[in-house]
DNA sequence: ACTTTGGATATTGCATACAATACACATCCA
DNA sequence: TGGATGTGTATTGTATGCAATATCCAAAGT
């Protein structure tokens, strides 16, 4: 019996990897890469990399064209935005209805975990990690429902929107510690007990 | 100057073949699906049907793990279908608006040409073909809108209900023709020109 | 000057060989 | 008898070499 060791792939590994880098946009969009090279930087073998390619490909992350290579896929029009926010906020909530009433004091552990690193961004002005922690704590609500299937929908969503992430929450919040600080506040709301509060908040978050 | 060949990789090819099978209720789910087996029987390495069975399983088709292999993914929680409808609803009625201003002759032809195959099929009880070309049909219409984010929204959603269209059918629909006919109406309603009764059409048909 | 065509080159697609591991089963020990 | 443990086998994971092709550039022809 042992601790929930982190036993992956060289293909998850590269994937996690990647997926983060363009996720919170330490890669731009249309940024080209080349499988030698990443054989290269990772120091493995062409077969990993190239199967981790193609995975982010069809997760909608990359771009790619047969003999040509693949790129960080492009933002979708903007005009998708109203398609998907209300999509992705019904999931969320779907996911927090389903478990808030077995909700435990772990759970408030692992999201202050996440919450102190978004902390610790803001006020570092580190934007690529706030938004990575931003999705994470998101992520992590969707995961604690239990059914994969919620995490299958949603993630193809919050790729579409992913921009939002490190772009328009530059703009909004004058200072970024608003950004922790309003998951604090939805955290607090959780501790009250009462779902549709704990919807309402998480569903303001979202859009 | 070519016609539209389908010049596709070898891993696209069986991409494509698998995941008809599995759509349409022609492989069990649970079913396992070895690398070795299905590369004798394609008649190539194993390399693109690894690569194949990867993608499907990213999209939800396939369920796996490291060492043991890939097996067809068990259907969902039925509670999931309450989340799942709506978000079909709203993206392909969302397709629909986009571009129903500019159907044309054409698209009639397209979609004629599915429906012809289902009527067959219906007449034939043969519900594979039933389910595979309504799936089709309902996914010409997310394509027409020419932005491949709302395919890469739709079809893990409808993976997900994929049974859907090869059981609930057969209950419901006590002459499989009416399927059939019920397709026609809505393209009825399509030529009719009223965008918000084209929606209500569609819509009816989604659930 | 412009277009076309040919080949060189870089990159991906596929095949094959080998390594690592999960699982089943036999064996050993208490 | 029951459980732990080792070993064999089937299967997947990774590395490597070769094949196929898109792209670029230079050279020739109009």
């Amino acid at each position: 019996m042992d601790s929930p060791i982190r036993n992956l792939s060289l293909r998850e590994q590269i994937v996690e990897h990647l997926r983060s880098d363009v996720l919170c946009g330490r890669l731009a969009e249309g940024e080209r890469l080349n499988e030698a090279d990443l054989a290269k930087r990772f120091g493995v073998s062409r077969t990993p990399i190239r199967e981790a390619l193609q995975q982010l490909t069809t997760e909608g992350l990359l771009d790619g064209q047969r003999h040509v290579g693949v790129k960080v896929a492009h933002r979708p029009l903007d005009s998708i935005r109203e398609l998907v926010v209300p999509i992705r906020r019904s999931v969320e909530t779907f996911a927090l209805r389903s478990f808030f009433s077995s909700i435990t004091e772990q759970d408030f552990v692992k999201w202050n975990a996440i919450l102190d690193k978004m902390r610790v961004a803001c006020l570092a002005d580190d934007f690529p990690t706030i938004a990575e922690q931003d999705i994470a704590f998101h992520r992590s609500i969707v995961r604690r429902a239990g059914q994969r299937d919620l995490e299958a929908i949603w993630s193809p969503i919050v790729v579409r929107i992913r921009h939002h992430f490190f772009e328009t929450q530059q703009r909004i919040y004058l200072q970024p510690i608003s950004i922790y600080d309003e998951h604090v506040r939805i955290l607090d709301v959780f501790r009250q007990g009462n779902v549709e509060l704990a919807v309402d908040a998480l569903a303001q978050n979202i859009g």
